[in-house]
RNA sequence: GCUCACAUAGCUCAGUCGGCAGAGCGUCGCCUUGGUAAGGCGGAGGUCACCGGUUCGAAUCCGGUUGUGAGCUCCA
């Protein structure tokens, strides 16, 4: 008749009483407060459960991710009930917990305006100190939907006319009650650290046919340290926002005289974007790609031909007429390199041909989803198509995935997520191709993943058009998810386009196209990297690598003499002419985040010498000039090379 | 695209009740010639996003347009 007990530090111990989950805590005093929510058999229970003789109940902490989602999702009822209690007529949309937080939807009169969010706040404040006792309750549907009704709450209603079961649950803590599976927290006093963070319109179920309800964003920490802590995180997040440090130091501009959308790339941004492109060229190139340029326009019947215009037509551009033939904005490169394909007879001996371009794109993306270089309407893919055979496939993806993860590590992303995207099963007329040719693709894709020995999560639904794909997520110095590298398997434009290799048969077979890109595109990239750096680009990135610092006007000639000969031997290199005190410049130039900075004064010029000073590390002391280029030649070389 | 908010000097931002357009940083000039994160003084710089309305008078109030932000949805 016992049961066993473990608690969030590991240790057990049996039970011989038969008692509720809530009365269990009551004897563990120590660990009252901390527990927010059991487990048994692997299923999170409600506090009023009672567990069945010889049961096993874990107990979960806030530190356990699904402890954490339960204590965030009571934080996001304690919320509504404070907007119930302030507005009566608002009606409820839903509450769950999220990553880093919670939030609750609300139809009400008039958006929530920042002071509103404050006596929100305290109300509920007011309701955690309250302590209410939070209870499930069970009902039948007809009482469940009486209840509603009676509230007025007609988008529960609708949520309860969706549920299959014959009896809900509801939850109560005070005058407040809410459909909901639970479980909650035993009590509103749980809560110690709660803040509102935001409101914006969210439209209901997604869905912008239907009315737009007002959201509260919010999060709940269990300590005060902890919430400071998370906010501390957005804080920093605020200061190495890519579209902050692209406008500080110069890197590119977005201008409305120009377009929204389409990026103007200034000096020190070119820079980066240069080497990132001669890197990847170089990097191609050694793994048997040949790079090619196609044009930025194509006629109409290219695109309807490879399907674009049926499937992707409301992301391109409207088009233009020229000598009586309508052109398009490309917005993918694929068609271009498939006609070049074409443009002679293949042979099994010249697969896999493995053909990559930096190609611009044009996209046509709704202005409300334009971030700055993460969301653009103009961008360079870093795009490749191998045409290989049936055979060659799971080595080519193999190989990708490979060149993925070494180009991104060389930029200092060491941690993915790997997304296996498949055709979402109930709606299959949005893909073109038959169900046999998919399930070649996505077999082909499984075994590389497999090969490899990579982890990775199935997602239905997240398949382009034209075939399953590999999404690699990677995530930057802060833990962010950015979305990189995607490999897609594509066994439908061969088709359209009737690809063919001669094979040792003597018989025409037709090609595998794989579509891949490693960066995602050079815009977004350099505004993941702007972020994941802080701006601070390692040396072989940064735009400028050295600014020499005269001491006083007299040193100006020797410090142009220093900066010349970086320059010759390839450095980028400025001289800081400013009539200044060297803190002055200094100062400056850790604010420009560069990395090296020369001083040079009386007795550099007299040796021959520098005084070099690394960024944020300061003084390190002084160098023969050619010493000092042969170390920066060195660790320019080592980033490129895999040190 | 939708909801809400915002738009003032290159940047960050003040501007009260509708009454002559402001600060700090940056930039330029002068003084200072300096040794590892901010020397001093002075100058230039604005069609207050754009268009219209109300008013004797609009940065300020009202309407529209464009852009930006937080989201919803979508994607590289």
């Amino acid at each position: 008749m016992s049961m066993e007990i473990q608690l969030p530090d590991g240790t057990c111990v049996t039970v011989e009483e038969k008692l509720s989950i809530r009365q269990l805590l009551d004897r563990l005093p120590e660990w009252k407060n901390k527990i927010t929510a059991a487990v048994i058999a692997g299923c999170l229970v409600d506090m009023d459960e009672t567990p069945e003789p010889g049961a096993r109940v874990e107990f979960l902490t806030f530190d356990d991710p699904r402890g954490r989602e339960v204590y965030r999702h009571t934080a996001a009822h304690v919320l509504a009930q404070a907007v119930k209690r302030l507005h009566p007529q608002a009606k409820l949309g839903i509450g769950p917990a999220i990553e880093d937080g919670f939030y609750y939807d609300f139809d009400v009169g008039r958006p929530f305006t920042p002071e509103v969010l404050e006596d929100i706040e305290r109300e509920m404040q007011e309701i955690i100190r309250q302590d209410l006792p939070i209870r499930r309750q069970l009902l039948s549907r007809e009482d469940a939907h009486r209840l509603f009704r009676e509230m007025g709450e007609s988008y529960k209603l609708e949520i309860l006319e969706e549920l299959p079961d014959q009896q809900v649950s509801v939850y109560r803590q005070g005058d407040f009650v809410d459909l909901c599976t639970g479980p909650h927290l035993p009590r509103t006093g749980m809560l110690e650290a709660v803040k509102l963070l935001n409101a914006a319109g969210a439209y209901w179920r997604g869905d912008e046919r239907r009315p737009m309800l007002q959201r509260i964003y919010g999060t709940a920490f269990p300590d005060r340290e902890s919430l400071n802590q998370y906010l501390k995180r957005l804080e920093e997040a605020r200061k190495r926002d890519h579209r902050r440090l692209g406008r500080e130091l110069d890197l590119y501009s977005i201008q409305e005289e120009c377009g929204p959308g389409l990026v103007l790339w200034h000096p020190k941004g070119a820079v980066i974007r240069e080497i990132i492109e001669n890197f990847w060229r170089r990097e191609h190139r050694k793994r048997g790609y040949e790079l090619v340029y196609s044009p930025h326009i194509g006629k109409a019947d290219l695109w309807r031909k490879s399907g674009h215009l049926e499937w992707f037509r409301e992301n391109m551009y409207g088009s233009m007429l020229v000598e009586g033939a309508e052109y398009l904005l490309k917005p993918m490169n694929c068609p271009f390199h498939i006609l070049m394909y074409k443009s002679a007879t293949r042979s099994y001996r010249d697969l896999p041909l493995r053909w990559a371009e930096l190609g611009t794109v044009y996209r046509y993306e709704r202005s409300g989803v334009l971030h700055g270089l993460l969301r653009v309407r103009g961008f360079t893919q870093d795009d490749a198509h191998i045409f290989c055979t049936r055979d060659q496939l799971e080595d080519e993806i193999v190989a990708v995935v490979e060149l993925a993860l070494f180009m991104l590590s060389r930029f200092g992303f060491e941690q993915f997520e790997v997304k296996l995207s498949v055709r979402d099963p109930a709606k299959k007329e949005k893909y073109v191709g038959d169900d046999s040719l998919w399930q070649e693709a996505e077999g082909a894709l499984v075994a590389a993943l497999n090969r490899l020995g990579m982890r990775y999560r199935v997602e239905e639904g997240e398949a382009k058009f034209y075939g399953p794909a590999i999404d690699i997520e990677l995530k930057d110095a802060l833990g962010r998810g950015w979305q990189g590298p995607t490999i897609q398997v594509d066994f439908n434009l061969p088709e359209r386009f009737d690809l063919t290799y001669m094979g040792p048969d003597n018989r025409q077979h037709r090609p595998v196209m794989v579509h891949r890109t490693v960066l995602g595109a050079l815009e977004r990239f350099l505004g993941n990297l702007i972020e994941h750096y802080a701006g601070a680009f390692p040396t072989w990135l940064a735009p400028v690598q050295v600014r020499v610092i005269p001491v006083g006007e007299r040193h100006l000639p020797y410090a142009q003499e220093v900066a010349g000969k970086l320059v010759e031997s390839g450095f980028r290199v400025e001289v800081d002419t400013r009539n200044e005190k060297v803190g002055f410049k200094i100062r400056g130039a850790e604010l420009d985040k560069i990395p090296y900075m020369l001083v040079v004064g009386d007795r550099e010029q007299e040796r021959g010498t520098v005084a070099v000073r690394r960024r944020r590390e300061g003084d390190l002391g002084p160098m023969r000039l050619a010493e000092f280029a042969m170390m920066l030649e060195q660790e320019v070389r080592q980033w490129e090379s895999g040190g």
